[in-house]
DNA sequence: CTGTTAGCGCGTTCAC
DNA sequence: GTGAACGCGCTAACAG
């Protein structure tokens, strides 16, 4: 009913100490007699009284928070590691604010790029930054950098810094090898959108397994059966189109991810293809699109990688030396679209 | 390159005024020269200054953040609302933090009940809450009305409270009759989870959505044809199949999201039922996965709903009187499955 | 229109 | 083991 938040002057008076042991005490530090510290737990409690975050944060420096940079929360990777990544925080008592940067819904007028990620928004209010599903612009990774907190990134990996992805290439590679094995030979890859920086990204490397998988399968690439297109099922599915149209002997599909392989699904849907007699489809991530349409998937856990990322975050925090790569595995999981 | 940030007093000194000239200057208070307040913004900027959260907040007692309390952020509603809701309060120039309290991953032992909201964690750390699909549990509104701060729900509405939502039953009832009008008349209705606390819940008023539109088209309420399942593909599949089981002469099911609309799909599926020849199924959002699944449906705007619980959020903050219950509306889309 | 003076609520030296 | 004093960086009164 008060409309007063206790300070700790309150329960240092009422607990008959000076403020400083109940900062001590209620922070557990060593130096306070267990008595006391009983005390002083007990009034805090009865008190309903809670450090001001604030106060807390500018006398300490630190903010016990995690800010997540995304693109948009809208999609699977996405949404399911940026969850993880604010249960792992609220269970280490961090909070975990939020960044979207991605190009917004269409209620926005333009719709053209993302928003560039801007250090302002982040100075001081962040112990770490955890970067998800975000391919950075030029200069990006240096406005992080001079944030001087711990940077985390979730998905397209970054050299020198801390990363948390699956081997793109291992993955690609092994897709593709698995639809050789079941006899194809044709075999096209719808791949992802051009990180807009980064040459290294999931696309580039992901497409290098394809190629490398068909030559070690002696089949030399065929850049016809190459198509590229965005993280969106509509424009997937008309490049598919476009693609089956051009190359009617494509036997198979990689799909970048299971939304590109919904895609290519819808495509097939519309030349009357049947899946997976006519065209065999294979897409990446296992997400739930993959469960609903029956799409063999190559795996990969969203929620570990968000945890993985939150520890790396906090490790880095105490100044331990973390791994740079920490890759995640991914697994083939088959279903009817093959 | 320099670990230390320029604070307010750096400003004052390079600009050769009192550091109150330049919180008055940098805020745009009405109180300044035109020409100090020029030269403190030009040194600002020069110095790449920007206040300190934790001091603003300390000082004006304002966090200038917005709280999100979800359940989980991988479902479709939840991620879009959210998203909204960042963006938004990202552009009224505040932040947002989450907390997620639902279930919780596989990877998490128990799986038992969501944890409930705590204003220990919310305390001070937010100019306004907005739940979102979040149905309460008993004590919670209570415990987030200590908080003393502005809190709006997105989703599940709550009496007295400001809400935004649409109208779940003339939602369910629309989705009802169209099915009358197409022919149907054993209609079932695959029912969402009951909410722990709320009599009023979603799943009770589109419920009675469903028995009114029943009722209005003179049959009468067969029990038996209610199913009652969570938010969860394979629990909808099952409950819909063990109903199809007992009652094979279903003719439609509604289903009370897309997600049990597709749980009742797979069912279909599984008992070699043609949709929509043999059943025609409808679900209500409009969410992608009626899109896949090529699902008749009831679609409703999460990014609208989550634009409008952040202006309901900040209007309350100015003390202007918001409307409690924001309605949005729904329409129908029809798919193949009908 | 501007500067001065107090706090905001904590953590953190130091002394004791 | 404990307390007094100071400072974190800023806003809010109040003077002028």
């Amino acid at each position: 009913m008060k409309g007063v938040e206790p300070s700790i002057n309150d329960v240092a008076r009422a607990a008959g100490v000076s403020t400083a042991t109940v900062s001590r005490a209620l922070r557990g530090l060593p130096n306070v007699s267990a008595a006391t510290a009983a005390k002083v737990t007990q009034v805090a409690e009865q008190l309903g009284y809670s450090a001001s975050p604030a106060a807390v944060s500018l006398a300490s420096g630190a903010t016990r928070n995690i800010a997540i940079v995304c693109s948009q929360l809208n999609m699977w990777f996405t949404s399911n590691v940026c969850e993880a990544i604010v249960r792992a925080a609220q269970d280490e008592g961090f909070t975990a604010s939020l960044l979207c940067l991605g190009k917004g819904s269409l209620h926005e007028a333009g719709a053209g790029q993302r928003r560039r990620v801007q250090a302002a928004k982040l100075r001081r209010r962040a112990d770490a930054v955890i970067v998800v599903a975000l391919p950075l612009l030029a200069g990006e990774l240096a406005e992080l950098q001079a944030l001087n907190v711990p940077v985390v990134f979730v998905g397209p990996a970054v050299t020198g810094q801390a990363c948390v992805h699956i081997d793109e290439y291992a993955t690609a590679r092994e897709a593709t090898s698995y639809l050789l094995g079941r006899g194809h030979t044709t075999i096209a890859h719808l791949t992802g959108p051009a990180d807009d920086d980064a040459e290294e990204g999931p696309p580039l490397l992901r497409l290098r397994g394809y190629v490398d998988a068909l030559a070690a399968g002696g089949i030399e690439v065929d850049y016809e059966l190459i198509a590229h297109c965005d993280y969106d099922r509509e424009a997937a599915r008309s490049a598919a189109r476009d693609l089956l149209r051009t190359r009617p002997d494509t036997s198979a599909i990689l799909g970048f991810s299971d939304v590109h392989a919904a895609g290519a699904l819808a495509a097939a849907a519309d030349l009357d293809l049947r899946v997976p007699a006519d065209i065999a489809i294979v897409g990446i991530d296992g997400s739930e699109l993959s469960e609903v349409l029956a799409l063999t998937s190559l795996a990969q856990d969203p929620v570990l990688q968000g945890e993985a990322a939150v520890s790396l975050a906090l490790d880095m925090l105490t100044g331990a030396p973390v791994p740079e790569q920490n890759v995640f595995p991914t697994t083939l999981i088959e279903r009817a679209s093959v």
